[in-house]
DNA sequence: AACTTCTACAACCGCAGGTCC
DNA sequence: TGGACCTGCGGTTGTAGAAGT
């Protein structure tokens, strides 16, 4: 007996999300909360399985995701944190406030992985490539070593990060480690594990819509996803936003959804 | 201008692990 | 205890836009 399909893929649809599922999808977690993704298609009016619904969310559509490149910063993060931890994206991403891990994933495969490899460093074992059988050799001892670190590091573990791979050192050596102590400080004292499942009620909207600004975000979909906004009725939610360190207006509202989830928004329950 | 190739990233798929009954 | 169900994870694919020819 085999498992059931995680969902009935008979007219179900697939590929890039609209404006409109974006919308029935947003306004339905605001109103009832993410639970139970089976079902979340069905109530929202989406003919879309759970599983693509949960993606959809988590991945774009969260309001505390961050969007646009990763800084160096981040980037160096990434690689020390691949280091240690190797393709554990979530938890990698776990430490990266705001970044999924679907786009740690992208970034490291479309541009990580690339600039090692540039640099002369084995993407995989973070150390300088090989090219005789004897240094291979060593490869595959250090790469189990680092299995089996990996091992004794439980997931829920305080984590340090390594600031000493030689890929880190490069990227490094690159420019970008300015605000590292101050990315530490946040990751001492941030890590989206630890962050409670924010129920719908405690979500605030923000405060006041206004003109213009929105930094990044690229994609079309994005870009189609974004205007909508301006048609959703939340009436029982109230976002509170902190303009005080940030110069940039909210576009939330006009843009795009890339001011969601920056230092500037504040949570809170009403 | 038209076509091809490359790049970035959103989305899908299958599997593993956890939970519930 | 074991099977069904659900969610989350990681690998892979698909697609749109950019760049090159």
């Amino acid at each position: 007996m085999g498992r059931q399909p995680c969902c009935d893929k008979v007219g179900l649809k697939k590929g890039p999300w609209t404006a409109e599922e974006d919308k029935k999808l947003i306004n339905f977690i605001l109103t009832n909360g993410q639970c139970c993704w089976r079902a979340v298609p069905k109530l929202a009016g989406l003919l879309r399985c759970g599983k693509s619904c949960r993606l959809r969310w988590t991945n774009y559509l969260r309001p505390d995701l961050k969007r646009g490149l990763l800084s160096e910063i981040e980037e160096k993060m990434v690689i020390d944190l691949h280091a240690q931890l190797g393709n554990r994206w979530s938890k990698i991403a776990s430490h990266l406030p705001g970044r999924t891990d679907n786009e740690i994933k992208n970034h490291w495969n479309t541009h990580i992985k690339k600039k090692l490899k540039k640099m002369g460093i084995d993407p995989l074992t973070h150390k300088p490539i090989a090219n005789d059988v004897n240094d291979q050799s060593q490869q595959e001892q250090s790469q189990n070593q680092l299995q089996e670190a990996q091992k004794s590091c439980p997931a829920n573990d305080t984590f340090e990060v390594e600031q000493n791979t030689p890929a880190a050192q490069a990227i490094e050596e690159e420019g970008g480690g300015d605000e590292l102590d101050k990315m530490e400080l946040l990751i001492d004292g941030f890590c989206t594990d630890e962050v409670p499942l924010i129920e719908p009620h405690e979500i605030l909207v923000p405060c006041a819509p206004s003109s213009s600004s929105s930094t990044s975000s690229s994609s079309s979909s994005s870009n189609s996803a974004s205007n909508f906004l301006e048609d959703l009725h939340l009436p029982e939610f109230e976002w509170l936003c902190d303009y005080s360190n940030n110069n940039d207006s909210i576009g939330l509202w006009d843009d795009d959804f890339s001011s969601w989830g920056q230092e500037s928004w504040a949570y809170g329950i009403l």
